[in-house]
DNA sequence: ACCCGCATTGTAAGCGCTTACATTTGATTC
DNA sequence: GAATCAAATGTAAGCGCTTACAATGCGGGT
């Protein structure tokens, strides 16, 4: 059994092949450069010290590291876990590496964080949403490091963004919500401030009843984090008017999760004695009781396309192209219409 | 706006502070070691080109990252987010940040990914459960990285591990299931190789048949991926014979939703028809109609325990100390006593 | 036999930082 | 005011790798 020793250097391996560090080097990083016997002889020295190549040694000398940056806001949920995912198996066949980290919804976090990717070296950033403090763009782009906004789309947007309209979305199904002859609604959103995909589903919300002739003031609106525990206590918020309404939209799946565990406890059945709606769409929706309504947004392919075009911006240098997903609805047993 | 050039260097900061690298290097690392008056000028000069240190150069200089590797086996699911928030948090407080990777249960990405950080200069790995190929253990006994297990607790290992017993929580909830009268049981576990928590899971089941009385080949298994769809194909194996089990037990949360969106496609009443047990109590469990009886684990006071013992593994060159946690039962609707 | 040119390998200069050690500064003491 | 010494700062040697450039070896044309 091997002792603690510190790990082997390409001089070790260099000199246990009997070779120079340069051909070494080679045999790693362009084999095809260097003959047949030698490579053999250098890669059985490699196998034989178990040699595994300092990264930040490389990352200085090639200034280049096939790693990708994601910064999401939270890891706690599901939101952003598939959409990831496909991210990552992406790059991984584009021959990059993934770091993720997550900021909390907090935007000192995210620069922190972002500039913590930037200093290991990350060729590229993902980051969600576009509303975010200036000085980091320029930040960014002093440095020239390739970034990419997911999980939102603005047309008008300085930043290159891959995703869906959020307000167009949530008022599609505002609009089918009271096609369906709800009219007292209640909105549970997550925190507006710093977040442009929750700002845009509640203005969707009002744009659908300002569209149906209803007054957006009369929106009952109960902001609290992205949490099933905070969905459960807004809830008791959206109902606590002398009317009740008759439908809660919530601002994603997780707060709907909540607000009909709630709904469960105070004994009101959804969706007789009150509707839910939610967004997203992710595996959760569809093993509530009853199965949640919602908007479903592609979100693997979302991140399919995302590390697509990065990889795109980072080996091209190229200025990055936005690109618009659609959303749907997801019409299931937790909406009913008014009878 | 500041056109795109390479980064600052802490060259580039002393020159414009009117001091040696070295000066720079110390306001940045030990501030205390360098008088007032300087310190001003150089943080103004990093703060005017908007210096950010170079990780990959720190790391080499100074052979310490202050980051410690995390591979899970999946992120797809809140499994371990809870656990590894914690994790993370308690890392933050003590100066260290948390690198995490997924290896979707396969050993050998597991392999890959442990190499990556190891070469990326992680001072300490977090990994899940024990069971793993010796090899990789002496690479990392050989490199001296300190490596914690968690997730699992085995007095034997030779690994120091933080965890708790999977055999014998699962066998508490299998003991606490026939004493409610059940004796036709089925079982949906966690694909078992490499996985030493689905193991001990099944056979805490097997066990509690046994210590009842009961034949444990009598057991119903079918076994299939941590995945809300792969719960809901099993749920139709499980009951597929001619007499229908009274209780599917379900070797996570995750596997226990997806068999209970599955019964009520099939008009089957839980806890009326049958009942559903899991294993984690996470989220999901409370949100789900009924409530999921499961086994509650401490999750974030693992994540916690974890990153305390593992810093000191790191800081005092210590071996490491195991702890066994307690689990504990939780009763909730989705399980009824049989009549 | 000689020279040319290509394929292969070696040499060595950094990449941006930390830190041991050397030097300078300045306060304190007699 | 000179001597002493601790505090502050500077000098420079790497850390482990990549890669431009130099050197070497080899086959083939003359």
């Amino acid at each position: 059994m091997p002792r603690a020793r510190s790990a082997p250097t390409l001089d070790d391996v260099a000199r246990q092949a009997g070779v120079s560090t340069a051909t070494v080097s080679r045999c790693l990083n362009s084999p095809e450069r260097v003959v047949e016997r030698t490579r053999t002889r250098v890669l059985s020295a490699v196998e034989e010290l178990g040699y595994t190549p300092n990264f930040g040694a490389r990352v200085m000398a090639a200034r280049r590291t096939f790693t990708i940056g994601a910064i999401i806001p939270t890891m706690e949920n599901a939101i952003f876990a598939r959409g990831l995912q496909a991210f990552q198996e992406e790059l991984h066949t584009r021959g990059y590496t993934l770091l993720v980290a997550s900021s909390a919804y907090r935007p000192e976090i995210e620069e922190e964080q972002i500039k913590s990717l930037v200093a290991r070296g990350a060729d590229g950033l993902l980051l969600i949403g576009y509303a975010r403090d200036a000085g980091i763009y320029d930040y960014l782009r002093q440095r020239a490091i390739p970034t990419l906004v997911a999980w939102a789309f603005a047309p008008d947007s300085t930043q290159p963004c891959i995703g869906f309209d959020n307000r167009a979305s949530m008022q599609a199904l505002t609009d089918k919500v009271i096609a369906m002859g709800h009219s007292r609604i209640a909105a549970i959103s997550g925190i507006l401030e710093g977040n442009d995909r929750a700002q845009g589903r509640l203005q969707g919300i009002k744009d659908g009843l300002r569209h149906n002739g209803l007054d957006p003031d009369s929106l009952i609106v109960v902001e609290t984090p992205y949490e099933i525990e905070g969905g459960a206590q807004a809830f008791d918020q959206a109902i606590a008017g002398k009317e009740r309404p008759t439908v809660v939209m919530c601002g994603n799946d997780v707060l709907a999760a909540g607000a009909m565990r709630r709904a469960r406890e105070l004994n009101l059945s959804v969706p007789d004695d009150i509707s839910v709606t939610g967004f997203d769409d992710i595996e959760l929706a569809r093993i509530l009781t009853p199965p949640l309504t919602t908007v479903h947004v592609p979100h693997r392919k979302m991140g399919r396309r995302a590390a697509v075009e990065l990889v795109k911006m980072v080996e091209q240098d190229s200025v990055g192209l936005s690109e618009q997903l659609q959303s749907s609805l997801k019409l299931r047993g937790s909406l009913k219409p008014l009878t």
